[in-house]
DNA sequence: CCCTGTTTTACAAATATTTACCACACCCCT
DNA sequence: AGGGGTGTGGTAAATATTTGTAAAACAGGG
């Protein structure tokens, strides 16, 4: 029979049990070498007999912390609805489990405004004794507000805006828009298309790689950008729009996203167009339902599980005190068929390669 | 300029300033009736001037509560590596939404095992006042403990099992089985198979529908369960072995969820049966990328926004010592195409429909 | 002016933990 | 035998808040 859960079992308790003094349990509890081994073995016993969980809002208030972590999902599109795109979940995942590793919680936040008091809202109360946002968003004042207060901040996002200097992990965003693109153009296709809202920076570097693919093989002229949110629905709807409008006047797309990818195929489907023969379509981000679409999609892959990583290591160092660098990953072209260039792709070979992942 | 960051300003400095005792203070914030309007407006004012928060910490400490829920993601597969399933996330933000509004905090958890002590680990050190559990897992175990524990607990899950008693949320998984093995049988399919694993008690009420919608139609003996875990490898791995282990013996196929039946469909394509023509399919979760598949695929809407906000609601209520029953959502069938009902589905007349809702 | 009753505010205890400082005992050396 | 170091463990203060109780201020009626 476990104790009353009205009364949960305290330091006090136990010290009263083992006949010594509070303090002398705390240490003993913490391995403080200030107690001799004998009694530290006897009050730890005392405890796991009795159950003891430590009182975290205690300890918490009395070293000054939360060993928290709030992580906040930042698309920019408020109300916080539309954001159900795979790859975010992941993120999350790969956060979670390595704040676990580090003991560390994790709060989670969407609805946070753009116009709300970040500092207040995560930190102010002490919540969190860190900060990593998910998304550089359109507008980054309350990010550089945030860090210009001095909270441990760590953004997944872009490239660095000019007086911005808060920590950012990303994907190599120009790389993989490069590979995207010149892949497409060495495939043969003369007039690629870029789909997304530049106005995100992470967005804005692929579109940069895009460009620099695009002028490298002397059709930089050729170039168009439409801005696109981030969903399916969008993508599907900007491409029956635009064809609408002008008839097919482009033979590739690249989408700043895979589901922005598949909305523009289903799309150019619904139209009578085939990818990849009369349109090839490149995404980004390779989410798992990608190899299963059809066709099966080429995109650019990021290193989801490692930025988590990556960005936990690095506010865990901001937390300590200690300084952290921005830090940039490679991404990698992922040839299926949507492009293609390998009409013959099927799953199957994919996770022979590489071992059921 | 705002104060030293390494000094937050506290109760007993706004005293101090307002000439009155931290008590006063504390009942003038609280809006307790005690204090005069007059001097509760002055020290609400001096709070906001001096951008006073309240310390989270020492308030839960003396009130003996978090303001905190954990939400856990319980799939079963250990390690949390592969629960990327979109409808998860969508089942978070709503849960998330709801919870700010009764302005709680989300404490996220996805590595805990099967084995752990969950009562220790998420109530044990007074981390959280109740927990919601997504996904009522192979063995429901530790959730018998802990609502035999008395800790506030919402599941979302499937059917009761004898002797568990905790709060279940869930979709009617009867009747969305039903709907969609009704729909595919009325469409003249005669050999309809299920995907899913039926381990998992909302899977399990799936297969039921499946199961009495067949023996509704005279088809009892043509049931076939073959289980498959969560996620578009599986569904796809699942179909390649069983047509080549015993060719194509069926011409529906019923899956526990669209990330699965996305993944069967590919696997029909790759082996050149055409769906719906050769093999009619229906998921189920009504994902947001379904429509926009190809074929668009035939689903079983839940409403997890609903879902999200019951479960919030009903934990609320537990944690402040009420009962809670448990509650079950009408599902509803989405006709799209890959069951062969509607061939000509575009998802534009979708979003005309439903005003782009 | 005093008594009563009401309004307003102060005092102090309580929440569970950590830690700086102090005290006691013991042993060895002188 | 006393002094100084060392190994232990206790005392009390500190963290920021809430709340029961006491007390002061104030008004009104006799």
């Amino acid at each position: 029979m476990p104790k009353d859960s009205s009364s949960p079992v305290s330091m006090s308790d136990i010290a009263r049990l083992a006949g010594v003094s509070e303090s002398t349990v705390s240490r003993a509890l913490n391995n403080n070498p200030l107690i001799n081994e004998k009694t530290r073995e006897r009050i730890q016993q005392i405890a796991r007999s009795m159950n003891y969980k430590i009182n975290e809002s205690a300890r918490n208030l009395r070293l000054k912390r939360s060993h928290t972590i709030s992580v906040v999902i930042n698309t920019g599109c408020a109300g916080g609805q539309t954001f159900s795109d795979p790859f975010m979940l992941d993120m999350i995942g790969a956060i979670a489990d390595k704040l676990a590793q580090y003991k560390y919680d994790l709060l989670f936040s969407n609805s946070i405004a753009s116009n709300d008091d970040w500092h207040s809202y995560l930190m102010g109360s002490r919540r969190a004794d860190g900060v990593i946002v998910i998304g550089q968003g359109v507008d980054d004042n309350p990010l550089r507000e945030l860090q210009k207060l001095g909270d441990p901040l760590v953004v997944w996002g872009g490239t660095t805006k000019p007086g911005s200097e808060y920590c950012i992990v990303s994907s190599d965003n120009q790389m993989g828009g490069h590979q995207a693109t010149k892949h497409l153009l060495s495939l043969g296709r003369r007039k690629v298309i870029f789909l997304g809202d530049t106005a995100h920076p992470e967005i804005n570097g692929r579109y940069e790689g895009y460009r620099t693919a695009l002028t490298d093989t002397g059709l930089g002229k050729t170039e168009r950008q439409i801005p696109v949110s981030f969903s399916s629905e969008s993508g599907y709807q900007t491409i029956i729009d635009l064809i609408g409008r002008e008839g097919l006047t482009f033979d590739g797309v690249f989408a700043a996203s895979d589901s922005i990818a598949m909305g523009a195929i289903k799309g150019l489907q619904a139209l009578g167009h085939k990818v990849p023969e009369d349109v090839a379509v490149v995404g980004f981000d390779d989410i798992p339902i990608a190899p299963f679409y059809t066709p099966p999609l080429t995109t650019v892959r990021q290193n989801i599980h490692r930025a988590g990583e990556l960005m936990v290591e690095k506010v865990m160092r901001l937390v300590g005190g200690q300084s952290a660098e921005p830090e940039v990953l490679p991404t990698e072209l992922v040839v299926r068929a949507s492009c293609g260039a390998n009409p013959e792709y099927q799953p199957v070979q994919e996770f022979f390669q590489e071992g059921h992942g």
